[in-house]
DNA sequence: TAACTATGTTACTGTTGCTAACATATGTTA
DNA sequence: TAACATATGTTAGCAACAGTAACATAGTTA
């Protein structure tokens, strides 16, 4: 996923641009920023002129979504993979989908901004919640299953909230340099593995 | 500051264009956000011609820059004053600076987003860096004197960190409303009152 | 007063997001 | 197969924008 080569069309029609401009448009965000990218940009990698795009995507913000979708959806997969080579519901493997996830900001930190920057366009934003929300699973069921818990209840909901928001500030963090604003620069492991430690209730 | 009206110049020279395109951007920044804003709106707010920026500015992203180390200068003073309602180095007084800091987020996202996010224009970005230490020094000498440390040493630093985290992960799961995605919304000042908690080590 | 500097203006450029009108390919049905 | 409908592409053009160049005006200093 978001790894196939863009090709650019070989007749009048393109055969998939859509799947082509939102590779497009990931890798130049990667390349550019957000803010950089243009629909034009896009457009010329897929060799296609500017209007083609408006048949797919209602407007650039619309694009934009796509990417998030597919990087929030990446995401998902990166955890429930990381935290798959650990005994399951372990300090060890919440620690993992922590790493994961900050590993992922660092590694494509404009799509990792998008992914949490991006309101608008009320329609298409319930289908990004709803992928959000399947990523956020990963950590919720690790964490019941830390805690012994049958299912996802409030307990586990409560616990899980500050390890979120703990990577989610770190990978801020990291991507904006901020990991070395003192003399004494942050190891992003040992980060990780105390907060979780710390964060985490005691196990009886 | 950023509080003084936006006024349009009266003769030929506007008196204080610099200081009130900041103004101007502030607001619609926090309008807008970031994107929506353009030069022509800050300067059609300050009644002055589009070029005039440039005697001030030499790019949109160099007015941006002021933006930023106006939010930074100010959440720092939002941190000082509201640790002053406690006892110096307590955990009360260290939880009071990360709502200060959250409570920030939430006034002014777009700001908030702006001040982290701002890496360009190698010149200015070293004054923007002095400004947010500044600001985070205000969490470091309250976490020294918690730790009755004599001065901002290693251990405070390392201390420190995690609660830098915590609120920076929160502040941006505030602004792009990911506090409700379960059934069970987070309370903002109970999530900072426990991690800091836990985050601090006990006091002997 | 003359010269210099700071700070405004108008007029312009190239790029962008997006739309309208038109063109071509693909699929479906008579 | 012919005719039509639909999906998907094109060219031409719009208004808004960031930024520049050449010029104008005001304040400052010699």
């Amino acid at each position: 996923m978001a790894k196939s080569k863009i090709q650019k069309k070989s007749g009048y029609h393109h055969g998939n641009l859509r799947g082509q401009l939102v590779n497009a448009a990931g890798r130049l965000i990667e390349q550019n920023g957000p803010d950089g990218f243009s629909m034009s940009d896009a457009c010329r990698l897929a060799g296609v002129s500017t209007a083609a795009p408006y048949r797919h995507f209602s407007s650039k913000q619309d694009l934009l979504i796509e990417v998030a979708k597919d990087g929030l959806q990446r995401l998902g997969e990166d955890m429930d993979h990381r935290a798959s080579s650990y005994p399951r519901g372990t300090v060890d493997s919440i620690a993992a989908i922590g790493r994961a996830y900050v590993d992922f900001a660092i590694r494509e930190p404009h799509t990792f901004r998008l992914m949490f920057s991006t309101k608008e366009h009320s329609g298409r934003i319930e289908e990004l919640k709803t992928v959000g929300r399947s990523s956020y699973g990963v950590l919720l069921r690790e964490v019941a299953q830390y805690l012994g818990e049958p299912d996802i209840n409030e307990t586990v909901i409560r616990c899980s909230f500050p390890l979120w928001t703990q990577v989610h500030g770190l990978s801020f963090l990291s991507i904006d340099g901020k990991l070395d604003v003192t003399e004494f620069p942050v190891d992003i492991n040992e980060s990780i593995m105390i907060a979780t430690e710390r964060l985490l209730p005691a196990k009886g």
